[in-house]
DNA sequence: TTTAAAATAAACTTTTTAGTATATTTTTGT
DNA sequence: ACAAAAATATACTAAAAAGTTTATTTTAAA
């Protein structure tokens, strides 16, 4: 079983999360994770060394956290198709995303560049993963004969990671998700159109 | 011509942009901007009230400036599609933006997203007219028989900017602007299908 | 059930950053 | 050349946020 302290600071990291999904690193402050958590200063430095220790922390569980929901979406799909339609549909309601706050990968991305290497190199990390995870299923659908060899397998999944990301913002900004669903149904059948 | 106190401030915003572009309007502070500037804390509070205004009057900065020197692009296209692909051409060195530290539309928009209306709003606005004007150009095509009307405007207008800008930031990510290079070329590909 | 671990309470210090005040110097436009 | 405007220098205050300390209380695991 978990001890206390590990449930605690579990707590205080999922409590975390969104609020430095939302605020950014250096937008949270400790005092907004206190409020959140109910705990006292002297409970969150005796699981943490300072904010900078938490942040990243924060980070590395937000990042996993949406790798494990966005693999058993993906897992559940059976066929190279249904794979990558899984994908797409996991961004399908871009205002209340799993973490609330927004995509943390993408969030993270555009704080740490420029600011933060060890937050950068994490998603850096996460992203390269995914690309990589999401041409390989591509590939075996070629090999197994869903799709057509004309599939350029690594340009399709650069255009449809960046594109729903992008989506997710521009969503939040508009304060709207029918944007977001007309592109995935795009992505959909740009990708039918190669299915044999 | 200029007084001096406007040539100033005009100084200050145009020097502060790519302190705020690159760290965030929380992660920017007052002694980066005179650091920058090598201006003095008096001089500065003489042209803006706080940091929260100096910050809104460098987001407004920051988004006019993006936004004419897109327009000069686009405008040099004649024909609706090479006004289109002046947009996506903007685009092409995501390592190497216009105002240091990615696409100042995309970043801001990330920050502010539940954290800061008034940038918000600003945001948001320059998103709606950029996606209106996106779409003029299209119908225009439609209309003068550039493209077919088989071209779902709003549709391919939202999926471009989206892909776009998230490009930019999986590009800074990863270091590299090729696979931006893929995608805007994919992406004249897919509006050239439509020429007639 | 008791003892070690975990959390609290509360008052601190420290650091960082924003913002102010004012006398002095420099610059600019007329 | 000179008066007004702009910027400097310097030394502040204020506020916010991070981080520390320690005695006390609570809780959980052996």
């Amino acid at each position: 079983m978990t001890t206390k302290a590990e449930r605690t600071k579990q707590f205080i990291l999922e409590t975390a999360a969104p609020i430095f999904n939302r605020k950014g690193i250096s937008g949270a402050n400790i005092d907004d994770v206190l409020d959140a958590t109910k705990l006292t200063k002297g409970c969150l430095y005796g699981h943490f060394e300072s904010k900078e220790d938490l942040a990243l922390q924060v980070v590395e569980y937000m990042l996993q956290n949406n790798a494990e929901k966005m693999m058993i979406n993906i897992n559940r799909g059976k066929t190279a198709k249904a794979k990558v339609f899984a994908y797409l549909d996991y961004y399908k309601d871009p205002l209340e995303t799993h973490i609330k706050g927004g995509c943390p990968v993408f969030n993270m991305a555009v704080e740490a560049d420029d600011n933060n290497p060890a937050v950068k190199e994490k998603v850096t990390e996460v992203l390269r993963q995914g690309q990589e995870l999401f041409v390989s299923i591509l590939n075996q659908g070629m090999k197994n004969g869903e799709f057509t060899n004309k599939l350029d397998a690594v340009g399709y999944a650069f255009k449809a990671v960046a594109a729903v990301e992008g989506a997710v913002v521009l969503c939040r900004m508009m304060n709207a998700a029918k944007p977001m669903h007309g592109l995935i149904k795009n992505l959909k059948a740009e990708l039918e159109s190669y299915t044999i």
